[in-house]
RNA sequence: GCCCCUGUAGUUCAAUGGAUAGAACUACGGUUUCCUAAACCGUCAAUCCGGGUUCGAUUCCCGGCGGGGGUACCA
């Protein structure tokens, strides 16, 4: 970075002294050096030609000549191909931004204070009528990694779920437990809560079925069918219930939602995500009515004769919305409004993302209008983090269909994977006790499941294939982590043998040019935080960190460290490695993956 | 119908408008007297089609074709 400024800055005294024009610094395209070049950064002088008047390698050379005149302590010598120059930046500088990273503990990471920006970000989401799937895993790691994310560009984040625990779908599996649950417990079936209840909703399905099939033979249109059987009629009359709080629905809602929960903590608890704040359905869905209530007094919305509220979006390309239904009843979107007012009320947010499928597009588009019309002041520039679908190779997920890949399972598979994995490892440390081997393998299990999500771009449909599982070697997590132990390993030898890197390296040996590239890829890092957080990105910190690890793998392959004989370079290297697994290890940390010690 | 997203090796993924489009998996072949072989190296192989913008397009614009999603009383 500060080799860069130096350069543009240059560049820019450069133009004004060749050709006489001033220009501005942002016109001055740098950057990497592609492999097959001679040099480390490249000017583009394509764009100056207009001022120089003069063919590509000419402007080229005169920028050149001038650059290593006026800055020789960075620009050690340079090449011009067409119109590209490449420079070759001296080893020294390389090492004082190798100290200046060393010395900077919160490399890449900007701190946030009193004054920055208040974020929050919704995401998980998950109805109580079901345990959590791949969907959910890949709303909470991306949910995750952007809370992380945003921290580090500075901001102050909240992060926030809402938890739909209310509606007819949760009257379903209460239902099906009362007529089918023989009183089953989480503690009498040892089954976890979550997956109990959703249990019983599939059993609600079977049975509803049934009764359609039924109907339907004795002469029903299926359509009638649907909507006359008798599961169906009280589950709804439940709802009507459970709106009129009656004692007893709402005792054994609270109960099953519990349950719930408690398996949903596990889950959260195993995929390494929390929350700071976290809303209920069943709590905001009445502030969301009171809000369309108010927004129709105002003239915002307007009433249809059955008595239906509707906001009228045509002015905005869009088309009319409802808000109510006719019997007074909320939808989805007014309990986002309901739940975007209080927490407006709990925290003076200027910024608000929502970690929500692409499914719901629309759903946001709409919302953030509405908001803003109300007079949200963070309305008209929400974030809708639209990610895709995770499909599976016989097509979409579907619950009913039995395809789901359930969230538990999956994890559970991932860390046996890893455990095998390990013990089929030549080189097994015998030292390890069974805590720490299962530790690992815990890290390494979800590692390879996170990275695995991660490394996609959000946007996109991704397709998991369970029946290969998750590949351990390529561009994975464990590729990663495995590298990262081994340099951590290394420094625990070196300490071991007393060697010590000075707090401020200084090494009159010329670098090589993998010694010069990767210290060019650590300085990226900054970069791709910023990136990241701009673009709401976590992928593009995924493929930095693999990119990394794979020029060390190569370094560490022809090169020694520890045994080389040069003094001076073996520290350097030490040096230079150290900060590798620093910046590891606070990427993948942005990600919400562990790295392991060793493994 | 209308709106949004998407289209890159056999497969899964990359590429701020820059040089000869990168990886990984699979297949085949090679590398351990040496710091952890969960590693490293090699071979084969791709920008859906047609226009446009410019010094230069996988990227931006327009038109096709293919895939996914949404589309008002489901959440």
């Amino acid at each position: 970075m500060e080799i860069e400024n130096r350069i543009t800055s240059a560049v820019v005294r450069g133009i004004q002294n060749l050709y006489g024009q001033e220009i501005a610094p942002e016109t001055v395209q740098l950057q990497k050096t592609k492999k097959e070049f001679t040099g480390h950064l490249t000017i583009v002088v394509f764009p100056f030609l207009k001022i120089s008047h003069k063919k590509p390698e000419e402007t080229a050379q005169d920028l050149g000549d001038f650059l290593k005149k006026e800055i020789p302590d960075v620009v050690a010598d340079f090449n011009a191909v067409k119109g590209f120059l490449n420079l070759i930046i001296s080893s020294q500088s390389w090492i004082s931004l190798l100290n200046d990273i060393h010395h900077n503990d919160k490399f890449g990471l900007t701190e946030a204070t009193d004054k920055s920006p208040l974020v929050m970000i919704e995401y998980s989401s998950p109805n109580t009528n079901k345990p959590l799937h791949l969907g959910h895993v890949r709303n909470n790691l991306l949910g995750w990694a952007l809370a992380n994310i945003m921290a580090a560009n500075g901001n102050r984040v909240v992060k926030t779920n809402i938890v739909n625990d209310r509606g007819i779908h949760i009257c379903k599996s209460m239902l099906a437990w009362l007529k089918y649950g023989n009183g089953a417990t989480p503690e009498s079936t040892g089954i976890k809560g979550d997956h109990l209840i959703g249990d019983y909703y599939v059993a609600f399905d079977k049975h509803y079925k049934e009764q359609i099939k039924e109907l339907t033979d004795s002469g029903m249109s299926e359509e009638e069918a649907k909507n006359e059987a008798p599961l169906i009629k009280e589950a709804r009359e439940m709802l009507v219930k459970w709106e009129n709080n009656d004692p007893e629905v709402r005792a054994l809602w609270r109960k099953m939602n519990d349950w719930v929960y408690a398996g949903f903590d596990e889950t959260y608890k195993a995929l390494g995500v929390s929350f700071d704040k976290i809303y209920y359905e069943s709590e905001t869905y009445i502030e969301g009515k009171k809000a369309v209530q108010e927004g129709l007094e105002k003239g915002l919305f307007y009433r249809k004769e059955d008595g239906s509220v509707w906001a009228d979006l045509t002015s905005e390309g869009l088309d009319e919305k409802l808000l109510l239904r006719s019997d007074g009843t909320s939808v989805y979107m007014t309990q986002d409004i309901g739940t975007a007012k209080l927490r407006f009320r709990d925290y003076p947010i200027n910024k608000m993302i929502y970690v929500v499928g692409n499914e719901q597009n629309y759903h946001f588009q709409v919302l953030s209008i509405l908001l803003d019309r109300l007079g949200f002041e963070w309305g008209k520039d929400l974030v809708h983090f639209s990610y895709g679908m995770v499909e599976l190779p016989n097509g979409k997920m579907k619950s009913r269909e039995g395809t789901v890949v359930d969230a538990d399972d999956l994890i559970a598979e991932m860390i046996n994977n890893a455990k095998r994995m390990s013990e089929d490892k030549i080189n097994k440390l015998t030292d390890l006790s069974e805590e720490e081997a299962n530790e690992i393998a815990r890290i390494v299990g979800l590692g390879a499941l996170k990275y695995f999500i991660l490394k996609v771009d959000a946007r996109k449909n991704m397709l998991f294939n369970p029946a290969e599982s998750i590949d351990f070697n390529g561009n994975t997590g464990p590729f990663i982590q495995y590298t990262y132990a081994r340099i951590r390993s290394i420094l625990r030898k070196a300490q071991e043998s007393g060697l010590c890197v000075p707090e401020t390296l200084s090494v009159h040996t010329a670098l090589n040019e993998k010694e010069i590239a990767l210290i060019q890829k650590i300085s990226e890092f900054t970069d791709v935080v910023k990136q990241a957080g701009n673009d709401y990105n976590p992928s593009c910190i995924a493929n930095y960190c693999y990119e990394l690890v794979k020029e060390y793998n190569q370094f560490y392959h022809d090169f020694s460290i520890l045994h080389e004989a040069d003094n001076d370079k073996k520290i350097f290297r030490l040096a230079l490695s150290a900060e590798i697994s620093k910046v590891i290890r606070t990427g993948m940390g942005l990600l919400g993956i562990e790295v392991p010690e060793r493994m």
